[in-house]
DNA sequence: GTCTATACGACGATAGAC
DNA sequence: GTCTATCGTCGTATAGAC
């Protein structure tokens, strides 16, 4: 691993943890022992270490979002998606903590943000169109838009909103939670077996509790 | 209008505009076409400024969280409240754009940022208990829970990304299309009047689309 | 209350030696 | 590639005159 990759890898981690505007380029250096001077060889500063990391989010979003939906034949392959696509956005967080202000800071990347949203909404839809075709939900159309825009506002802010209310909440917690309100906000649509599913959600949500 | 009140104000326009980050004591100063040393003698920098700003949206939204539920006998009453708690976060948008980034630079907003969002909770499931008891609603605890964490979500966040994916979006469709979301995620538990509500969103929907 | 002037510190950025 | 040293900019903050 070259200094290039140290660099991403610490700045990654310093602003997951303090945040995007509360890392400087010195706090990177330090925390990695080398010089501000050498790490400006290799990133004129956050304009461009920025954009790189979200080069590696962009890059494996795009493989999770590509994966096709019609292999995806058992309703617990969807939940699976949800959970990866969480983990992702977990691992680059620093990024949907501020949003706004990151957008606005680096233009470059709005509209590449925005084909990722765009790219998110896409496969929710064809995810849910799936599970209409194996016969786990029945759901009219403009409810269906709905429900997509919903569980992109989950995929989106979901995470934020935790630890707003508790900034010590684990990722596996964090993310269980957002799958599970998932998955329950798709229960009035199971028909005669979203009673089944609920109880089976229930169960899953003492077990994560007891454990967590 | 005295000139402490100027300052509140012309902060809230900029901060609104442009982010808290990128708004100075210097900027607001000038602004308002006065020195910065008089902005600090009326606050001591932003580190004033924003909990005074955060008094003032406190105060107003309290005022609406804390109107009884009682008094609203028709369902049209509750999306009114859903309107003016949105009104309300719209005007003082800035705080939600930079949620973690303001709480963690001013500390001491965090436990009144969490009772508000507890005190938020509390009235959307008070709500939602009265359109059960209005007969309007039928709804399983577990989904109430989940219902009550969507809407919480809807107030939170959905403003932001409806202005990440469009910052020209106006205040009124912005509001306009939350609020038709937490309607719609009504729908499946309102029983047979369920489809006669649907045609009356569409018709509301496409009049806005229309119009906006 | 309001102004001007100025000091201080943090961060971004570069030059030049090794 | 990496270091040390240094500069410029900008935001914060205060002193002292009016």
């Amino acid at each position: 691993m070259k200094t290039k990759d140290h660099i991403l890898a610490a700045s990654l981690t310093l602003m997951n943890e303090e945040g995007e505007t509360s890392v400087s380029s010195v706090d990177i250096a330090n925390y990695l022992d080398i010089s501000p001077g050498n790490l400006y060889y290799h990133f004129k500063g956050k304009d461009e270490i920025i954009p790189a990391l979200f080069d590696l989010f962009e890059q494996e979003m795009q493989i999770i979002l590509r994966s096709s939906p019609q292999d995806l034949t058992s309703i617990e392959d969807q939940w699976i998606v949800s959970y990866i696509v969480l983990e992702e956005i977990w691992d680059f967080r620093f990024f949907y903590r501020n949003l706004d202000g990151i957008l606005s800071k680096y233009p470059i990347l709005i509209p590449r943000f925005k084909r990722l949203l765009m790219a998110k909404r896409r496969t929710i839809h064809e995810n849910i169109d799936q599970l209409v075709r194996l016969g786990v939900l029945r759901i009219e159309n403009l409810l269906k838009d709905n429900l997509v825009e919903q569980i992109l506002l989950i995929y989106t802010y979901w995470l934020n909103l935790r630890h707003l209310e508790d900034n010590s909440v684990s990722a596996k917690t964090a993310i269980h939670q957002s799958v599970f309100q998932i998955m329950t906000l798709c229960v009035p649509y199971m028909g005669k077996n979203g009673h089944a599913a609920l109880k089976g959600m229930k169960r899953l949500l003492h077990a994560n509790t007891v454990t967590k």
